[in-house]
DNA sequence: CTGAAAGCGCTTACAG
DNA sequence: CTGAAAGCGCTTACAG
C-alpha cells in the first residue's frame, strides 16, 4: 500500500525529462505542440517518450487544463428483455451513441457510458458522480425529470435528446410533429382513412407526449375522428403494441381504419397481433411505424414510417455540447428533419419496391 | 478565454468549506467517510454540498488518489455494414459491455468507450490516448498485435477478451477447446457424420484460430474425415458464410455432411444459402454455429450452437482488472466454461421444444 | 528557445 | 476532532 513502486509504476514526465536532458517544460511543449522548440530538443523529448512508452496522465492534465475531454452519457438499458426480442430500443440508442462518439473523436473527446437499469434507485446519484469524471453529460430519453434535469445542468453543461430545453440545459431532438404530420396527413388525405387511433409510448416520455399532442391536432385538422384513452396505453416495446391490440379486440371494440405507432418496434408488435387475429395489414387496418429501425423495411407488409437521423443526432448532440463546453453559449433548442418513409402497410403499394434511402 | 468566470463557474471544496465554516480537510473528510467528524460538522458541510449542489472534481481525485475510477473499452465498429444485417456481432459486443459495466458500477467505476472503425489507422494511437484517461484497459477480440498488446500492457493494466496471455497482459475467454469439442463428438459420434467441414472466422481473429485448431484435432480424434482449404475461410459474418456455400456449389464440391461454423451469425449465412440452393437441413446437410446469440432458437431449423456466458465473460474481465488494478496479481488466463446447446439443425428432434435455458 | 515556479482541486499524513 | 500544508502530474505565464 505505502510501499512505491521501484521499476516502473507509472512514469512521469519527469522521468521523460531526465532521460532527455531538458525540464518538463521543455517535454510538455513538444508533446502539445506549443511553442517553437528547437529541432533537437523535440527529438530528444520524442525519442524519450517513445524509449519508455510514455503516456502523460489524463487526470493531471484535466485538473491543469480545467478540460477532461470527456463526455458522460447515460441511458436506461431494457434490463431482463435484453434476450426477449426488445433488442431494437437497444440499438436505437446504440446508434445515437455511436453518433456522439464520432462527434466526440473529432475532437479528441472519448465518452464515460453509464447505463442504468429500470428499477435503478439513485439514478440522480449515480448521474452527479459521473458529472465530477465528466466535462458534460448527455442524456437519453427519460433519464430525469425536469427538475431533476434542471438542477444537474446547474452543475455541469447538459443536453438532453428529448423533450425539451430548461433554462440552464440545451436540447436535441427530432422533428416528432412534422413526422406525425406526415403521417396523418397521408393516412388522412391521401388514402383518406376516416378514423385513427394512435398506440402510444411510454407516458413519461418527452417524444411520447409530443408525438401523441400532434396526433391529436392533426388528425382534427385533416378531419379525421381518432380513437384514444388508457387502452391505447403502449411502452415503446413490441409487447405493449401486440397488448393493446389484443385487449381491444378481446373487449369487443372495432378497430380504427389505420392505427400510428410510437415507435417501429410497437408496430412490430401490432402487426403481429393482428396476424394472430386474421386482420390483415393494411386491407382490414392500416398501420405506420416511428425511428425506421433496421428491421422496419423487412416487415411483412414493410413498415410505412418515419425516419430519424438517429447517428446525426448523436453528431449534433456532441457539437452543441462541445461548443457550450468551451465558448459557452450554443443553440439550446436543435430541431432534425426527419424523413417520411412510405412503404406499405400504410397501403401504397409500389413505393416501397425498389426504395432508395 | 482568459476570463474567469464569475457567478457560479466550477464549484470546490473551498466553496463548500467556506459557506460550511470549516477547512477543507473537513469538507473532504465527510465526503469520503473519512476519520470520525462531529455530528454537527458533518451536518454543516452536508448542507453546503446540498445547497451548492457540490459534486468533487473527478480529475483532482483522481490525481491526488492516483486512481481514476474509470476502465477504458475498446472494440470494432461493424462500419458500414451496420444497417445490412450485421447487428448480431454488434450485439455480442454489447452484452459482453454491459457484463463490465455491471463489474464495474460495483465497484465505483465507469466505463470509458472507444470503438474503432475496421480501417482507421491509429489504432495504437488512439489506445495510448485512452490509456492515459483509465486506470486499466479491456480490449475486445482483434483490437491490436501480440506485441501491440504486450508495448501497450507494460503502460496500463490491459485485460484482452480473447487470445492469450501476455508477460504482462491479462486475458479472458471462452473455453473454446470444449465447444468445439462438443460439436465434433456430437456430429461425428452421436449422429455419425463422417464428413465435416468448418467455415471460419476472420483469419486475425485469436477466437477463431483456437476454434479452427480444436475442430481439426477433435475431427482426427473421432476419425471424421474434414473439408479445409482456403474456400472454407469466412468472416463471422452472414455474407461471408453464405459466400462460402455459393462458391462451394458454384465450384461443384460436394458438401459434408455436417458443416460447423465459426459462430451462429456465420451459421444463419450458410443456412440461407442452403435453403436457396434447395438444399435441406439439417436432412442433407446439418449445421452448428457458435455464441448461442438471440436469434439461433429463433431459426429455421433452431440452431445447435454452443453457448458463450457473454455478460459473465465482461464482468469477470472487470473483476480481474479491478485485481490487477488495486492489488497487483489476478489470475492472467481465465477461461470460462460454454454450454453445449442441442437443437435441431444438428438431426435432433425433439431436444429444442421446450428447451429450457 | 528554455527553465523555475505557481497553480489546477483534491486527499492525507502530521500536529495540535 | 480538526486545520495547515504538502503532494499528486501536468500546463503555462514569467523571466532569462
Amino acid at each position: 500500500m505505502a510501499e512505491p513502486k521501484k521499476a516502473k509504476g507509472p512514469l512521469t514526465i519527469y522521468d521523460v525529462a531526465s532521460r532527455a536532458g531538458v525540464s518538463i517544460a521543455s517535454v510538455s511543449r513538444v508533446l502539445n505542440g506549443q511553442g517553437t522548440p528547437r529541432a533537437e530538443t523535440r527529438e530528444r523529448v520524442m525519442r524519450a517518450v517513445r524509449e519508455l512508452s510514455f503516456v502523460p496522465d489524463g487526470a493531471a492534465r484535466a485538473l491543469s487544463n480545467g478540460l477532461k475531454e470527456v463526455v458522460g452519457v447515460v441511458f436506461r438499458r431494457g434490463g431482463e428483455t435484453l434476450f426477449e426480442g426488445e433488442d431494437e430500443s437497444f440499438l436505437f440508442i446504440d446508434v445515437i451513441n455511436r453518433g456522439i462518439e464520432v462527434g466526440a473523436q473529432r475532437h479528441g473527446f472519448d465518452l464515460l457510458i453509464s447505463s442504468v437499469g429500470f428499477n435503478d434507485d439513485n439514478v440522480a446519484a449515480r448521474i452527479g458522480a459521473l458529472a465530477g469524471k465528466a466535462d458534460g453529460l448527455i442524456l437519453h430519453d427519460r433519464m430525469l425529470s425536469a427538475v431533476g434535469i434542471a438542477r444537474l445542468a446547474d452543475m455541469v453543461p447538459v443536453v438532453t435528446l428529448a423533450g425539451s430545453p430548461t433554462p440552464a440545459s440545451i436540447n436535441v431532438r427530432c422533428d416528432n410533429e412534422s413526422g406525425i404530420r406526415a403521417l396523418v396527413r397521408h393516412l388522412a388525405i391521401d388514402h383518406g382513412y376516416k378514423n385513427l387511433g394512435y398506440v402510444s409510448g411510454r407516458s413519461d416520455s418527452p417524444d411520447n407526449r409530443t408525438r401523441s399532442r400532434a396526433f391529436e391536432t392533426e388528425a382534427a385538422a385533416a378531419g379525421a375522428d381518432i380513437d384514444t384513452g388508457p387502452a391505447w396505453q403502449g411502452n415503446y416495446s413490441a409487447a405493449g403494441g401486440a397488448n393493446v391490440v389484443a385487449s381491444l379486440l378481446d373487449a369487443g371494440r372495432k378497430l380504427p381504419r389505420a392505427i400510428l405507432c410510437a415507435n417501429d418496434q410497437t408496430a412490430l408488435g401490432v402487426m403481429h397481433e393482428l396476424a394472430q387475429r386474421g386482420r390483415q395489414v393494411p386491407r382490414d387496418v392500416a398501420v405506420t411505424g416511428f425511428d425506421d429501425v433496421p428491421v422496419a423495411r423487412h416487415m411483412h407488409p414493410p413498415l410505412t414510417t418515419v425516419r430519424q437521423p438517429m447517428q446525426e443526432l448523436g453528431a449534433i448532440a456532441f457539437e452543441v455540447l462541445y461548443t457550450r463546453i468551451s465558448a459557452g453559449g450554443g443553440n439550446p433548442d436543435t430541431v432534425l428533419p426527419v424523413e417520411f418513409i412510405v412503404r406499405e402497410s400504410c397501403g401504397c403499394r409500389s413505393a416501397g419496391a425498389k426504395e432508395k434511402t
